[in-house]
DNA sequence: GTCTATACCCGGATAGAC
DNA sequence: GTCTATCCGGGTATAGAC
């Protein structure tokens, strides 16, 4: 059982929000609008600086250097997706399903995030601890603790997500009944 | 039944290459060893110009600009695809599994080449006519013609390949196990 | 804390001489 | 067919003044 953010009103707390000083927490917030709004070629420090109405040169100032920068960000969306995960597991009776739908949900509303977050390593010297796992936790017990399987269903969901995103199925292609064929597989094998 | 270059020693005969000048070739052929050593980063005009010994500007002379080049690289992987599938299968009594272990090979033998072909949307004007489907037939015969089994595994195989080329399972995670799991899922719903 | 100035990279592509 | 020269753009980051 998660206490706190899913069920308080207003902004969601954050442990990776909580570790910058006032200043920071609004450069990495104005970051992430510029993420969702141009995709990661656009987030650059002139950018951002300019959106937050200082010099590229000052954001050096609150934040040491732009990997600092990419993590906190990639943090941030680890916490949303472990609210998301949590939260839809609890509200389902067929916890691969719900994941299934709300993996999907989360790559959607934020295609630019979620880029961020899977087309290169991990830079997991500099992200919140313990978010990675957070996130990954529903579906560590969705399947019940098998490591094979709960890897082999992140991939199949991995794999539509991107392959959408990057447009290699037809423009035209119905994906609903492809996510249930790999639902049904991996659900028949659990 | 395919004919021709499965069963040919030497040069492998490609529709890609035929299409472009002698000149034009080695410049392909530098560009894709330049972007097997070094990545999808390290692949700029002026890097290519310096390796085939001729400056940048003249390469112009040869290719129409930079995306033709990278869409030839990728159709010369289509085609590279659809031989190793097509073997692959013909060679096993077990096709979607030869079909996964192949897909697995392709991507690790080389990977920059892998991202290059799936990181982003396909140009596909410009590729190759009928490299992509061709690379796409082995899949589609080994599910019998069902396109939402073929999208999911397709999902599920290069959502493993990817989650690995970007390390994103535990550096000492076995993942044949995985792919089993993937692989009898997959299999058992047929 | 913010600025200007700057150092250092990198990229794609074109014009016009030879 | 290749060259030089150049135009345009981009980027991260630091030094030192205010």
């Amino acid at each position: 059982m998660r206490a706190g953010p899913a069920l308080r009103h207003g902004p969601i707390a954050s442990a990776t929000l909580s570790r910058l000083t006032p200043r920071a927490q609004e450069i990495v917030r104005v970051a992430r609008e510029l993420l969702d709004r141009e995709g990661p070629e656009a987030l650059s420090m002139r950018r951002i600086g300019s959106l937050v109405g200082i010099r590229a040169a000052s954001l050096y100032e609150h934040l040491r250097d732009k990997q600092t920068l990419e993590a906190a960000l990639i943090s941030l969306g680890f916490e949303e997706q472990a609210d998301l995960f949590d939260n839809a597991v609890a509200a389902s009776d067929d916890p691969l399903a719900a994941l299934a739908t709300a993996y999907r949900q989360f790559a959607h509303k934020q295609p630019h995030l979620y880029r961020l977050m899977t087309e290169r390593p991990l830079p997991r010297d500099r992200l919140t601890p313990g978010v990675e796992a957070a996130a990954a936790k529903a579906l560590l017990d969705a399947t019940h603790g098998d490591l094979d399987q709960a890897r082999a269903f992140w991939a199949f969901a991995h794999g539509m997500v991107i392959l959408e995103l990057n447009q290699r199925f037809p423009p035209t292609a119905n994906l609903d009944p492809t996510w249930q064929k790999g639902l049904t597989a991996f659900r028949d094998t659990q």
